[in-house]
DNA sequence: GAGTTTGAAACT
DNA sequence: CAGTTTCAAACTC
């Protein structure tokens, strides 16, 4: 794994990155697995990796178990606005993009002034001059807003960050970084027990201080490097995000942390070098760090292994994870082939296995071992690439250093995370589907990282068959869950965690090593159908009433969109953790009877809801698309080309549409008035007991009538008004209009004796 | 709340 | 693919 310079991490910006200004390109082929496993050594060394979500003590844990000292340093970009060398401002973008040469100097020219950006930039050979540079050296040059890092990723090679507008300050690599300390932010995922689920913020100025530092507890968050390169051109991560302006000084830890997503640049050869991405609370933070080109957000986070004394290098970006819509990406670099998912842990490497799923195209890479590594699901049709992580067999559970942390390697496609100890599943995008992939509408199958002071274990431990759904296929938002020990997967919807606990969150990765408060997890906000967590928090989930299906059939609502049952009043429930088998079984067969069967059916028209139409149409014959019974009706939208319908009503002319929106609307507004006339009513008769007039009594109390006032009398007039409108409006007959008009003034008599009755204020004179 | 209606899903 | 059955939600009373 390469890991960028500590230098690097002086060019980082502190705040969040732009995930929308992520160009990625595929990297050239990638090692073989063999040999990118053995290039990471340490297994021992963790990796922890945390994300903080604004603030948030949450912390995405994807790697666990190093002992505190032999954790890699991990330094952030927070860049003081002191800093001589780069201004922290706002909207600084960071562009990376690998470089295909190797061993290229790190070189680091910049000036970070109001939107900055940092380019990492890929160059096919090594970058003239900078490249003359001994690795690891850094050229900080300011006067440019861009910073170009070159040269990532392969085996002994260098990172070279360049500015577009070199400065009047040539760099001069460690020295200036010395002598311009810049205040960092540590990132970390992966957990560990004694590990601080806060940022820590250091300020690394130099790789020397990062040898020093090598001792101390790593946080590492990677910048994943892809290993493919498209054709499309080189890959280019462009992170954007605002710079914190927060004077961070040395050491100085900082709560408010990060959202991070995480991009991992692994050699298989070399030393792993690190990049950890990390943001800070600003409100504009963003990051991406996405091979798409288009402005989709995404999130990738790649854990990797490192040598826990090799000379780690690590630099922490700032990442903005509460961005919905992204997703959590991993990703492995310098794979050879997106099938062949490495393992680097202290234990040996293992054969995989590739099983074909749902076609030729589908396949699934099974480790032969069940000790802790990796399994990666590759699929090649979907936007989603799964990664099973499986907890180790053996006695590592007890969170033992050197087994536990992950070194990842991968080819373009494949993501791959590892954690001992933790099993976690993960859809990860493809390089070239990830431009596809992003954000959903409204919907965005995006997740977020967040992260929490205790860990989760979201996995269901029981094991399940090898049930192999067509992954391109499953819900919105579905995650495969590895059972344990076993080939088998959990479908997870997208909404179990909410549904489990309380929170939309769901743990990617922890350690159950690590029980203590301060242990690092990593947790995911899934999307759900399209909505993001938060939006599906809120929604209110109507609970099903299935007898029996089960709850494993499309009849049942919870199953159809993917979620658990919760609060539901079905009986004989099977859609949930404890009979996973079966509703695995049951996605697979929903899915091998319509492969379409969990996607949505109101497909998402392109501006709007206008264009939503229904992907299958209806087929309704005697509710004339004017009930609910109807898909389309439901759905609020008008019936298309694509329905069978019989007698259909429900286009745009139907006059008995019209009428029945007309009845809606007026209900609806009939309720708003009647709402609002009540409350001026109420207003007005408040107000009066508060006056202090001469008091109108009889026998020391207030006569209703000496309420009527003025005021009263025109809210009274109003609501009766309003509701001769609405009976008009609903072309009620004159008697039951002048009947609804007498019961609301009834109404009104009554507010006004009730409040007359409750007042006991005898200075008010009506 | 019970019963009916309806149409999607499942089945043949 | 068409017809039938099953199912649960929508609807009515």
């Amino acid at each position: 794994m390469d890991v960028v310079s500590p230098e690097l991490n002086i060019l980082l910006p502190d705040e969040i990155m732009d995930t929308e200004a992520i160009v990625m390109d595929d990297d050239p082929p990638a090692e073989s697995p063999a040999a990118s496993g053995q290039s990471q050594p340490s297994d021992d060394a963790p990796i922890p990796m945390e994300t903080d979500v604004l603030a948030v003590p949450e912390i995405v844990s994807l790697c666990s178990d190093a002992p505190p000292t032999q954790r890699t340093q991990a330094l952030t970009t927070s860049i003081t606005t002191d800093s001589t060398l780069c201004s922290t401002t706002s909207a600084t973008q960071l562009l990376l993009t690998p470089s295909i040469a190797s061993s290229s100097p790190l070189t680091l020219r910049p000036k970070l002034s109001a939107n900055h950006q940092i380019i990492l930039n890929k160059v096919a050979s090594s970058p003239g001059a900078d490249t003359t540079r001994s690795p690891g050296t850094t050229t900080i040059t300011p006067g440019g807003q861009k910073f170009m890092v070159t040269a990532i990723g392969k085996s002994g090679q260098s990172i070279v960050l360049q500015l577009p507008h070199t400065g009047s300050k040539p760099g001069s690599g460690q020295g200036e970084a010395k002598a311009n300390p810049q205040h960092f932010k540590v990132l970390t995922i992966g957990g560990r027990t004694d590990m601080k689920p806060v940022m820590v913020g250091q300020a690394v100025s130099s790789a020397s201080q990062i040898s020093t530092l090598q001792a101390q507890q790593l946080k590492t968050v990677q910048i994943a490097k892809k290993t493919q390169v498209s054709s499309a051109g080189p890959i280019k991560f462009i992170i954007t995000k605002p710079v914190n302006n927060k004077g961070l000084t040395a050491q100085t830890s900082v709560s408010n942390v990060i959202t991070g997503r995480v991009l991992s640049t692994s050699s298989p050869v070399t030393p792993p070098r690190t990049i950890t991405l990390s943001e800070t609370l600003s409100s504009n933070s963003k990051i991406a760090i996405s091979p798409l080109k288009s402005p989709s957000k995404l999130t990738m986070v790649s854990v990797a292994s490192q040598v826990p004394n090799s000379p780690q290098k690590s630099v922490s970006l700032p990442l903005n994870m509460a961005h919905l819509g992204q997703q959590i990406l991993v990703q492995q670099s310098t794979a050879t082939s997106p099938a062949k998912v490495v393992s680097s842990h202290s234990t040996p490497m293992k054969p995989v296995q590739t099983v074909t799923v749902g076609g030729p195209q589908f396949k699934t890479i099974f480790p032969l071992s069940t000790s802790s590594n990796v399994q990666q699901i590759q699929v090649p049709g979907s936007r989603f690439h799964y990664v099973r992580l499986v907890t180790a067999t053996t006695g590592s559970s007890t969170g033992q250093a050197g087994s536990h942390c992950t070194n990842s390697s991968m080819t373009a496609k494949p993501m791959v995370v590892n954690t001992a100890q933790v099993r976690m599943s993960v859809p990860i995008i493809p390089a070239q589907t990830m431009k596809q992939v992003v954000p959903k509408p409204l919907t965005s199958s995006g997740q977020v990282l967040t992260t929490q002071t205790q860990q989760r274990l979201i996995m269901p431990a029981t094991p399940l068959p090898q049930i192999q759904p067509n992954l391109t296929n499953l819900p919105p938002g579905t995650m495969l869950a590895p059972g344990s020990g076993n080939m088998g997967y959990t479908v997870l919807p997208a909404h179990y965690v909410t549904q489990l606990q309380q929170s939309a969150y769901v743990t990617l990765a922890s350690s159950s090593g690590f029980p203590t408060p301060t242990g690092i997890q990593t947790q995911a906000r899934l999307p759900l159908n399209g909505l993001s967590t938060s939006d599906a928090a809120s929604r209110p989930r109507k609970p099903c009433n299935c007898n029996k299906s089960q709850c494993l059939k499309l009849y049942c609502d919870c199953f159809a969109n993917g979620e658990f049952c919760q609060s539901c009043n079905c009986t004989n429930c099977f859609n949930n953790l404890e009979h996973e088998t079966e509703r695995a079984k049951a996605i697979k067969a929903c899915l091998d009877r319509n492969p379409e069967a969990f996607k949505p059916k109101i497909g998402k028209g392109k501006e709007g809801e206008s264009d939503r139409r229904h992907s299958k149409g209806c087929n309704c014959k005697r509710s004339g698309c004017l009930k609910n019974y109807c898909e389309c009706y439901e759905a609020k939208i008008m019936c298309s080309s694509t329905c069978k319908c019989v007698g259909c009503k429900n286009f745009e002319e139907s006059p008995e549409r019209k009428t029945l929106m007309h009845l809606a609307d007026a209900a609806e507004v009939r309720v708003q008035q009647q709402t609002a006339a009540k409350t001026k009513l109420s207003s007005q008769i408040s107000d009066l007991f508060t006056r202090t007039t001469p008091a109108i009594t009889s026998g020391g109390g207030r006569m209703p009538f000496t309420f009527v006032t003025k005021e009263v009398a025109e809210a009274t007039c109003e609501c009766l008004l309003e509701q001769a409108e609405q009976a008009e409006l609903i072309q009620q007959p004159q008697a039951t209009a002048e009947r609804m008009i007498l019961e609301e003034f009834g109404r009104c008599l009554m507010r006004i004796i009730g409040s007359a009755g409750k007042t006991d204020c005898p200075s008010i004179n009506c």
